[in-house]
DNA sequence: CCCCGATCCTAGCACCGCTAGACATTCGAG
DNA sequence: CTCGAATGTCTAGCGGTGCTAGGATCGGGG
């Protein structure tokens, strides 16, 4: 059966194709400009092809999410590793995540801003999702203070880390002064 | 000139039409449903008749926008007007601005999610939009502590609130425990 | 070798934001 | 009162979107 192996492999490799091409054109040129026609061409197939791998456009969007939550969730774990005491942690952390919303801004909304068709804090959570959510809990955990739930904790936190994140990057926001935005967040939000 | 005044009266109300009407469309069936074709069916006009009131659909998001930010404003006012001492107020603020974009969450996507081309955080600010941020900063600036900058202080602390509104909103967030996370928020971030 | 099923593409649907140009209506000058 | 101009509105259409039905083509199994 090595026929069918070898196309499934090859089935495999066009999926992360047309996922890796999805994310660079809208990285490239905002989720706006990732239309099927496009994308298909950049393929170098035609449309309907998309549809044998993916439902739709959305659950495209949900693909380059859950890759992009691996990777935040590997570099906020590689940040925090790099610091020593809770607080610098914590710090270290905020500092990842903002650093990775800049960076990538197009995977960041499609995590967080755009529908990807993803069930989110629920069972059903993609494993990805959770272990992101898990990386900051790590951190965060240490600094929620006694009596408060770690959780509930990192919730907050990382609500005001998402304001910051997409106010300042939709011109809500002066830019600059990002650093002292995070200063602030932390010395106030972690317990000593 | 009589004549000339009726219809300048009539056109201002027919471009409050089309704005009550994106309003009413968008709270009711989300931003997407609000097309210019149906715009144009609810307020018994063609369609051109919209681009002679606003150069786009984005300008009717804005216009959105800016009533929603007025209304904003008061809601924000007459909530801190009715609670004593400063920490009383800024908790009281926050969750008026969380009610408002649970009870408007459509004006609350044109005001802070969506392009309705309006300029943030420049000296260009519609007034309304500078008028909220104002409210604010009243209350906010009494607990932003010693050596704070109350704009700083202000800004981290709505990006706080709009993390949380966003991401509840868009499942991100289990629902519930509303209260909670507002309590712990107002409790770190507001100096006693 | 030939048939048949899997695979892929062409063509098209209904909808989108937006606009050119035809049409009607109203206004003001003579 | 008449008639041309200006104003206002509509019909029709452009190029784009996400998505899909149905026909052509290709390659493996009998």
């Amino acid at each position: 059966m090595s026929v069918q192996e070898r196309k499934e492999r090859e089935r495999a490799d066009r999926e992360r194709l047309i996922v890796a091409t999805a994310r660079e054109l809208a990285e490239r040129q905002g989720w706006d400009a990732v239309t099927t026609r496009r994308l298909a061409e950049r393929i170098e197939y035609s449309q309907p092809v998309l549809y044998s791998h993916f439902r739709g456009k959305r659950e495209i969007v949900g693909a380059v999410a859950l890759q992009g939550a691996a990777e935040l969730a590997a570099e906020l774990r590689t940040a925090a590793g790099g610091a020593d005491g809770p607080r610098a942690r914590a710090a270290a952390l905020a500092r990842a995540y903002l650093d990775f919303a800049e960076r990538n801004p197009a995977v960041y909304d499609a995590l967080f801003r755009l529908d990807g068709g993803l069930a989110f804090a629920e069972e059903e959570t993609p494993q990805p999702l959770k272990d992101a959510f898990a990386a900051l809990l790590e951190s965060l955990g240490e600094v929620a203070g006694d009596g408060v739930h770690p959780g509930l904790f990192t919730e907050v936190f990382w609500a005001a880390l998402h304001g910051l994140a997409t106010l300042t990057r939709a011109g809500r926001l002066p830019p600059g002064d990002v650093g002292r935005r995070v200063d602030l967040l932390v010395d106030r939000l972690a317990v000593p």
